[in-house]
DNA sequence: CTTAACATTGACGTTAACGTAAACTCTTTC
DNA sequence: GAAAGAGTTTACGTTAACGTCAATGTTAAG
């Protein structure tokens, strides 16, 4: 609803908390975690441009999975700022490559946890049989 | 280590916390709040079954994906005590129902994460390239 | 039977990830 | 241009999920 101009470029904090239903709150915290840097209008306002937009996204991605904002930041590639490039940009190759070995080992774990409460579930409606057949 | 005696059987405290690595205040927290309760010895030290046992590792999985304990205390079909045995179970399908979708639209989106991280893998090793080959 | 290693309860401490409130400044709308 | 509605910073509060003693009891090994 606001920023109406060159609404598909830029939007202001309350766009973003709303489309990802998180609170303004929550954003500014990623920000002070380092986690984004938006621009600033002349009165000091927050304007995320598409960028920061699929940040944001990676960012509560990450987080409904257990990764901690730490470790998100890691995955993004930040820090480490006082190498060269070309040796920030291996560091941050090596430490995606971790993660995404972490992530597909996640992705089998979820298989599991899928299977135990399929598990679980033909258990109960076993036992809910049982209890419905004899009265 | 301990309990060598029908070790197949039941496991001690620190059994488990050796194997699935956590610290047993780990464990007792979780009986803490109802979601294991563990036999006892006549000296009221706690011995876990291998229903104990599999119960922790479901729990340790669902923490690992960023689920609360109440939220998998749920999951694992516990509380609603005060409802008959039927509606007990009834209600147990119906969340668990839920929490499978949930967990499938998880995979997906760790899908979408993994290709996320493909991508910025994949530009970052375009950048490397380009500050390898000109100097 | 004694000692070392392990366990138990209770209580207080810690950390990450926000929530909330206050005091103020921009921006938008009428 | 004045009020209403967003946004900003600062600072303190909150909650989940344990960590960390401390004081005391239990078990296994020699």
């Amino acid at each position: 609803m606001a920023r109406t101009a060159s609404s598909s470029e830029s939007f202001s904090i309350s766009d973003l908390a709303a489309e990802f239903d998180v609170s303004p709150r929550t954003i500014r915290f990623y920000e002070e975690k380092g986690l984004l840097s938006p621009a600033r209008t002349k009165g000091n306002q927050r304007i995320y441009n598409r960028r920061d937009r699929s940040r944001l996204r990676l960012i509560l991605r990450g987080r409904r999975f257990g990764y901690r904002l730490e470790e998100i930041a890691d995955m993004i590639g930040l820090d480490e700022v006082d190498l060269d490039e070309a040796e920030q940009i291996r560091q941050s190759l090596a430490y995606g490559g971790r993660k995404l070995a972490e992530i597909r080992s996640r992705i089998e774990e979820l298989t599991l946890l899928e299977k135990d409460l399929q598990a679980t579930a033909a258990k109960l409606r076993r036992r809910l049989e049982a209890l419905e057949k004899p009265p």
